[in-house]
DNA sequence: CAACCGCTTTGACTTAAGTCAAAACCCTGG
DNA sequence: CCAGGGTTTTGACTTAAGTCAAAGCGGTTG
């Protein structure tokens, strides 16, 4: 991890106003919020806390992409989160001062701002907005999480692979052909499976002519049939 | 479900004032939310909301216990929390006026208070300390949930079974013996699994001379051992 | 006290998904 | 342009856990 400082406050508090967290809030407390953060940069596959670590913090992307995940005593990854530009995560341990759940690493070079526990606390309590935002934040995160608890354990994993490609091909409205915004090896992580399974599972889907799979190329040649699959219950 | 109206103003006021959420909230401020809460009582198997709803507002316990559950389409059930005396749950609607995302039904006779959305929006807004409170709150259900999700997908059932026995054990320091609270078929959904699988687990564990179970009452003969399973990562 | 209903257990079987190992496939960098 | 490393795929096999059906066991209630 480095320390970067090329960032002006003025600058800092322009990125500031874009985020949801944030959003809102007076130009005097965005200073001030601006004053306590702790620019800094990652490469590809460095990790930014373990589980269990003491939660000195939390942090908002300002470039790349973090994933937050959880390993199991074989070593087998499940991720809970990918966070993007403008996301903000690791706030529980802020809240409760307890350690870190789970680990972050960056998927990819990415860039963040630090925000320390203690005076982020003492602006929480001075700014009623923010509570709320923040509030709005974890709302969205549990939401998050009901969800998938419901997947990984309701669904079978081709489920949760349909309505994953479902979710990126509406996201791009490009519709029929999409790419994958992760590495198979890491979709299987984020599916809660493994590479060979998903493996299989794109060869199977291949062979009954729902999609076209070259790398992160997908084509979805069926898209009912990519809907039928996911209704094995969806959002 | 029945409204009541047995509670007197103060009465309420006595009790909300032991629940977390509103620790160090001011008397008046208490009573302004004593006024919104709606007694109400739900008699056993009775559902409060089901998933998919509009979120009308949120809940305390005031006696007897709520599961908030998922449903696969088959009809498995996913339990994700069970909430007792002083617990409230619901509140993610609240904050985000979308639907219930899980649905809630009482598992034994229960008294609940009932507090609508927007008036209680609009004391969260005058009472930055309530906002903080909320935040703890949310803080322990994420904590809650990122467990959930690591125990459902990289811990099989035994070790979950396990953990969840010296969780009891724990809880009443009665150690060697524990009573089960919740039926054989509600256990399973909250570890989720089925009511046949926890069953040939109690069985092994049984001939393991690790426990001993008789109805509800099970008899840790081997503590360590049970340990050992549940090693297969706790918390 | 017997009939009945719901929960729990047991048995036999199926299946989704994981393991282990080897081959195929890309790249990327010298 | 080729070598070598990681990633992905394929194959053969194992296994945890689910399904379906039947039996067992209370325990409530007329």
């Amino acid at each position: 991890m480095t320390d970067t400082w090329q960032n002006t406050p003025s600058e800092l508090a322009a990125f500031l106003r874009q985020t949801i967290l944030f959003d809102g809030v007076t130009a005097a407390q965005l200073v001030e919020l601006a004053a306590i953060a702790i620019p800094q940069s990652y490469i590809k596959e460095e990790s930014l806390f373990h589980r269990g670590e003491s939660g000195r913090g939390f942090f908002i992307v300002q470039s790349g992409r973090i994933k937050v995940f959880k390993l199991s005593k074989d070593g087998r990854e499940q991720i809970l989160h990918i966070f993007g530009e403008f996301d903000h995560f690791a706030e529980v341990p802020v809240l409760d001062g307890k350690p870190y759940p789970a680990s972050a690493t960056a998927i990819e070079a990415a860039t963040v701002l630090f925000f320390p526990r203690q005076p982020f606390l003492k602006l929480l309590q001075q700014q009623p907005d923010l509570a709320i935002n923040l509030l709005k934040s974890f709302a969205r995160h549990l939401r998050h999480f009901s969800n998938l608890v419901d997947n990984l354990t309701l669904r079978e994993v081709p489920a949760r692979l349909a309505s994953y490609l479902l979710h990126l091909s509406q996201q791009t409205n490009s519709a029929e052909t999409i790419t994958l915004d992760l590495s198979k090896g890491q979709l299987a992580a984020r599916l809660g499976t493994i590479p060979e399974t998903l493996s299989r599972i794109f060869a199977k889907l291949k062979r009954q002519g729902i999609l076209n799979v070259q790398g992160m190329q997908i084509q979805i040649l069926d898209l009912e049939g990519l809907r039928e699959l996911a209704d094995q219950y969806n959002e």
